[in-house]
DNA sequence: TATTGTTATACTCTATAACTATA
DNA sequence: TATAGTTATAGAGTATAACAATA
């Protein structure tokens, strides 16, 4: 069975390790998030909104792998507690541009220092060694993730 | 403000990149699976029983943070499959026990090794030198998520 | 009387199909 | 005629409440 170039056995033992210790992470983080009051496919799509900025619900769509349909329901929500703002599309009045407000990156600030928060005094429970090693992953498995 | 002992202004930084890296991936992970016959809820609770070993549906109910009602429809679905077993408890005849079939390992082995092999090939476009520094935190990294 | 598990029912979320308006 | 977005409706999945069997 062909194989990628520098992929031994040990490489095995070490991958299904990471892949368990990333799936029960994520889980746990997952899991420990506070604000109960906003869904989860709400709390994505702001996300992808103001990390890739305004753009239209179809966009927005393709983007949250999700049908027109449910985005149009999800933005509804948003903007009931006014994370977005709806404005008439410049070039085709068909269309409309969803804008996420400042109160939305208020809103994820917040989350995220919670959650980084919580994975910081984890880690406080591991020696100032594994901490480094983690330090020095961390770019990488974001690379990983991002390839 | 108090902090962990150790917990340093560069941490913050790290902690955010490997908070994104590991909920990027196993949002990924969890994305890729081909076997799409079965539900989240019924592989994670599958899961969990034969990590654990056989339980009543209402041990598996409380560790999944799943409703009785919701477990006793999961259970239905595994059932079905063939990939668990009801037995009358052997102290308590209001109560029943769980088993995993020999069908679930096969099924679960044949998931996680696809997973593998997804995460390994990935993993495959990185450097030698990054590879070697996620063999080194993947040990790490599955400690800090099972503190 | 308390507890285990099930059944009945309602709610949430998402999808497909039909509709309205623009292009 | 095709496309963007919405509305109408149906299908999963989960929860709460009521119930039956047993402790």
């Amino acid at each position: 069975m062909p194989e990628s170039p520098g992929v031994s056995p040990q490489d095995a033992v070490a991958v299904n390790t990471l892949r368990v210790g990333v799936m029960r992470l994520a889980r746990r983080l997952r899991h420990q998030r506070v604000d109960r009051s906003l869904g989860l496919a709400e709390l994505s799509a702001l996300g992808t909104l103001y990390r890739c900025g305004a753009m239209t619900p179809g966009e927005l769509a393709r983007k949250e792998h999700v049908q027109p349909p449910s985005m149009t329901r999800i933005i509804g929500q948003l903007q009931e507690r006014g994370l977005v703002r709806l404005e008439p599309h410049p070039e085709d009045r068909r269309q409309k541009t969803v804008t996420p407000t400042e109160q939305a990156e208020a809103m994820l600030e917040a989350s995220r220092s919670q959650s980084n928060a919580w994975l910081t005094e984890l880690a406080g429970q591991l020696s100032e060694e594994e901490r480094e090693i983690l330090r020095t992953a961390a770019p990488v498995l974001h690379k990983l993730a991002h390839l």
